[in-house]
DNA sequence: CTGTTAGCGCGTTCAT
DNA sequence: ATGAACGCGCTAACAG
């Protein structure tokens, strides 16, 4: 007895059956393949229509040794951040008939791995990376594979690797220089996780525009909250608060920790910016909240994706060969949460220019 | 000559051969048959690890006629709500061992077909939807295909078909009651899609809370601004305060609509709740930060979704037959963008409660 | 242009 | 407990 099929399943053969013709023919004629007559196309697409075809991607992809799916490894889909990203990743995918496995990784080296193998075995044609160390060994094995990749607002130092990103290092600067401009001198740090490249470069970024300005650089307030989430920027804000002398500026790592910092703040009794001022990074949608009002460093977050996926597929149709390099600029967007520039900001930040 | 194999993959028969044992055995061994001894199972094992062996899950699929794959459709991953969904459905999948395939509809039906042919192509075992019409032909093709499907949010006619969501008519009654109650009289309403379910439910609770309470039924303040963005919010907002006699309060159809009214609202030099309350739907994240303090009605967004998973995966995995039809009941969260309980209200409402 | 043959890698009878 | 043979649906190689 014949296995029984997957449900009522319409195959190549079905049609080629009812029309006469050879299976091949008929595969050629649904591929648009150039040696085949016109008038057998017709024949098939008609009799494919009326018959409900479908093509089975599956059985294609294996012969083919690739499914037209790209990875999208990701820390976390619930930070407005990556959501960006992957609308622009999935845009573009969808666009070009390709599929968008989504990967939550948490920064978890665990996770990363489970996913790096379940997207071997599923023979994903390509990946998107937005979390992983890259330095993985089980990325470092699926770059062997051969899989192409590319990184997003990460980088590396394996050199074959393409990547998007933006200039963190001087977007962190613009921030720093922001405050330093509207007279602070008292300037805190808070990280997310320290292992991660965008947070390392902020955070030189930070150092670099303290030392150029002959501010000095204070351990205590340079903290890492071990994540980019509110609860780490408001766990760190509140201990920055305990100190003899807390920081009258703090620049976060990114959006969602300064909303925590803020958070804080205003618990404590305090106000925003008139006790603390606040610099963000990434200008998420709700950073232009009334009521919010976030000083940020904005990056063009979903053109990074669309670029990165749109690159991804040209490799992965063999239109592209060289790596991508590419290296958005930042901007400042100055709201609220910094104050105006007052003229005793003025005063001290031409001092500390000279 | 051969035909090229995808790169360098190491198959069952490399693992057979090196130990002479037939390909079948192997795979026995690798799926934990019970007719295998368990010394050969051990080696098998040894040697899969030695030579790097990953199963090739097409394969495996394509005889099984389906793939460990969901399909997550939803309107907007960039929407937090959604982003949350997501989360849950992921975070169940993944521990189960499943790929969640992401599909943005932005509930347009032509993106909806497209992603319901792509996902029947490629076999995928089950889907999640937050978005479609299930009325779309698409999705009954899907259906009859035998493929099972869960909604979320989203509910429908179709008897037999799944669905996990927070009873809607219930939240926006609370949401309006509670502006009745602060002495409220005109009160408007912003909707999004209307073709929507959720949003359908929210307005038919709107209606009976103003019935309820003897309050007129304002057409002119019932408008729907398309879609469920800060956009169609901010828009139909700005219509509102052109009114003459413009609604004192306003319940959204969602927090983003609600956020983008009271952007409206900033805009025109006027204040929230002072000159116009606004109660919300959905209790994002952002809703509670501070200097936005939404007052919204509260889903549990993420159980919503991993419950949804839970269900669909043991469906596939035939642990389950019946149908799941669960409702989970809405919490009002009262913050400060309807102010404080007034006296004023006091006396209206019990007028009106009467 | 079209048909025939032969796999892709795996799971599954049916034997032994 | 193990092996041989076959098929899942499709595409590529080789004939004509």
């Amino acid at each position: 007895m014949r296995r029984s099929k997957a449900a009522n399943l319409v195959t190549i053969e079905d049609i080629a059956r009812q029309l006469g013709l050879s299976p091949s023919t008929v595969s050629r004629a649904l591929n648009d393949s150039p040696l085949i007559s016109e008038r057998t196309r017709q024949r098939v697409r008609a009799a494919a229509e009326a018959l409900g075809y479908r093509r089975n991607e599956l059985a294609r992809a294996l012969t083919k040794g690739t499914l037209r799916f790209i990875g999208l490894l990701i820390p976390d889909i619930t930070n407005p951040f990556f959501a960006e990203v992957a609308r622009g990743v999935e845009d573009i995918a969808s666009a070009r008939r390709y599929g968008v496995l989504l990967c939550n990784t948490d920064e978890s080296l665990a996770k990363e791995q489970q996913y790096a193998h379940f997207l071997r075995e599923h023979q994903v044609s390509g990946l998107i990376l937005t979390s992983p160390t890259v330095d993985d060994p089980c990325v470092q094995e699926l770059l062997h594979t051969g899989t192409p990749l590319v990184l997003v607002s990460r980088i590396t130092h394996v050199s074959e690797v393409s990547y998007v990103c933006t200039d963190d290092v001087q977007g962190a600067i613009l921030a720093v220089e922001h405050l330093i401009r509207l007279g602070h001198r008292a300037i805190g740090f808070i990280g997310g996780p320290p292992e991660v490249t965008p947070n390392q470069r902020r955070l030189q970024g930070y150092r670099q525009a303290l030392q150029a300005h002959n501010l000095p650089f204070r351990e205590e307030i340079t903290r890492h909250g071990g994540s980019f989430t509110q609860e780490a920027g408001y766990i760190i804000m509140k201990e920055y608060l305990q100190l003899n002398s807390p920081p009258t500026a703090v620049f976060a790592a990114n959006d969602l920790i300064a909303l925590g910092a803020i958070e804080a703040i205003v618990e404590e009794g305090l106000s925003v910016p008139e006790d603390v001022a606040i610099v963000g990074y990434d200008d998420i949608p709700f950073a232009s909240l009334p009521g919010v009002e976030l000083t940020t460093v904005a990056q063009p977050v979903y053109e990074m994706g669309a670029l990165a996926a749109e690159y991804l597929l040209d490799v992965l149709e063999g239109k592209r060969r060289k790596r991508l390099w590419k290296i958005f600029r930042p901007r400042l967007i100055v709201r609220k949460t910094c104050g105006a520039a007052l003229a005793r900001g003025r005063l001290t930040s031409n001092q500390a220019d000279q």
